[in-house]
DNA sequence: TTGTACGCGTTATCAG
DNA sequence: CTGATAACGCGTACAA
């Protein structure tokens, strides 16, 4: 019958003051000095000040935990990446966080588990109710994740890459497009062998890519033109050097993105290839490192920028609108030719 | 006299079933649902079945949101970064982002407003009690952000950077070594025209690693021979066009870090200027990219995975003991020597 | 204009 | 072993 306290666990002092110690500093009640800092109109000025000079004394700061409890909503999402030093993903992590951090949300880093089942443990913050909304660049074709996470109501937006068969705000680009304009400009340039060292398999824009690439060339690629492995600087440079140990190297090779593309490069320099002379390499996305003189990579363009503000919009959207139809948006692509592309050499 | 519900604002209609709807499934009170799902052990294992069944059955997941108010913890740290796509951040976050996952801890992403008073009142979730600790990579020498934190309570480190006369937990790198390394490096390979291009003044890195450089010169730089500017590829990219187009340009040129070396090169070679024979270039860090072919840049390497995951430990070491004396970890700093630099040119 | 009372969904204490 | 009850700190419908 008696009122009981749990003793703070030792290790927790800070947040001392509430808002009923303002009350009390100011002689009115808990509920006026909430009343005040929501900016209550029908307060009289002279408690409002009152109420003001006291919390301003005390160092009042309101408890977001409570607010939270209170408001059902936390104003976090989380946003999923791949890896986060991995050039692509910080590029996308900056332009969603000046939107949503514009739409007042805080953004959470959640590295993707792979999908791993084992790991959806782990992963109970996507299940609990300390995220608003979640923002997915890792999506893979048969990942499970984004549909339980829809399933569980979740407010989800895929960027960058898609799932089939899963109505959900779709932003990403025109992947065969992208493939297309690729595979085009080394047809353009007389190549004929033409490797693709791509993206995981299960990834909706290797696919997309990958398809274009093959409508262009009108016909299947050998197997061993056709490598996969993550969107890495490493897999890159492993698959440079793999293809050009082999009797008859290709002459042009298809990256899965401009990291991948970039390790290409690396593998190819270190061992004494001149691009374009000896090789032709090509990326996807344009990022910045792509323009540098010592890279200077042709690349097709896709508008990242665009693709995470968009992301980061339509998440906001889907939260304040649960129920609203679901948005696809593509996003054009464009070919930037560099300096790692050129006309297939005829040599004696 | 009648309770009274609120409505749900009508966008939130997710997270529905509570402990308390548990219960009535399970026949028993909300506590023992409580119990059971927090493996009180004194239950009887036929309720548990019962209790679990029903949770499973119901899809039950705790609210976050409450436990946090009960627990006066959110699980949530703070990391703040100057610019999410600036390579050297994200290396940070990505160790930091392991470790602290491991501690069970989750990282929102805060861009440092750049100490502008101003944005201070944006900056409310660094004092209200959303965040349990807060990891500084960007502190400046006079900045009053961590000061103010510190004396909040919040629970503080900073990493890579340090404050004069803050004391709290500090974890960065031997920068006036790292410098004395530097500028011993040029000086043996004969150059005495070392223009330095360094980051902002008001940095404890720049103002270590510049004290290091001067250390060995032993002697003054003229004015038109040290630039400060913001770590960024533009930075160093700008310095360098500047400096290549005065009368007597520099022999060797010490950048700030690696990102700003990096855009001194893009500039050299882009001006058709050869590294080493025409200039040398120097930078700090080690990042990854250095290391490529294309880049193969000199420099000091500080072991940023090192300071990022102490750093991390030591934030969860402040916020589970508040009250113990700060550390100050400095780790060593190593040459790196490869292909930007080279002897001085005897030209003719 | 302000005080009263209640609930957001947990966990922890206290009886029984 | 389990039920009742009190916080955690806030916002808000209701009464005054």
């Amino acid at each position: 019958m008696t009122p009981q306290h749990d003793l703070p666990s030792g290790a927790e002092q800070r947040q001392r003051v509430t808002s009923r110690d303002v009350a009390t500093a100011a002689g009115v009640h808990q509920s006026t000095v909430s009343r005040v800092l929501n900016g209550d109109q029908r307060i009289s000025s002279d408690t409002r000040k009152r109420v003001e000079a006291a919390a301003e004394q005390l160092g009042y700061v309101p408890s977001r935990r409570a607010q939270n409890l209170r408001a059902r909503r936390s104003g976090v999402v989380g946003v999923m990446v791949q890896d986060i030093d991995n050039a692509f993903y910080p590029l996308l992590l900056s332009d969603m966080h000046r939107e949503l951090t514009a739409a007042g949300y805080a953004i959470v880093l959640i590295v993707d588990p792979l999908h791993r089942r084992a790991d959806m443990s782990r992963m109970r913050q996507l299940f609990d109710d300390s995220l608003d909304g979640v923002l997915i660049s890792t999506a893979t074709i048969d990942s499970e994740t984004p549909r339980a996470l829809h399933a569980s109501g979740m407010p989800l937006v895929l960027a960058v890459r898609s799932v089939p068969n899963l109505d959900v705000d779709t932003v990403e680009s025109d992947n065969v497009a992208a493939g297309r304009e690729a595979a085009r400009h080394l047809v353009a340039l007389g190549h004929t062998d033409i490797a693709v060292a791509m993206g995981p398999k299960e990834t909706s824009t290797t696919r997309d890519r990958l398809r274009g690439v093959l409508e262009i060339l009108q016909t299947e690629l050998p197997p061993d033109r056709v490598m996969h492995g993550p969107y890495r600087h490493e897999t890159g440079y492993a698959m440079c050097r793999r293809l050009m140990m082999t009797d008859n190297p290709p002459t042009a090779i298809i990256a899965g993105n401009d990291v991948m593309a970039i390790g290409v490069l690396d593998a190819a320099w270190r061992s004494g290839l001149s691009t374009p002379e000896d090789l032709s390499v090509l990326g996807f996305d344009d990022i910045p490192m792509a323009a540098w003189q010592a890279i200077n990579l042709t690349t097709v363009r896709q508008d990242s920028k665009a693709i995470a503000e968009q992301a980061a919009r339509r998440l906001v959207d889907r939260i304040e609108q649960p129920d609203s139809p679901p948005h696809h948006d593509i996003f054009p692509v464009s070919l930037t030719v560099r300096a790692t592309t050129g006309p297939l050499r005829t040599d004696s």
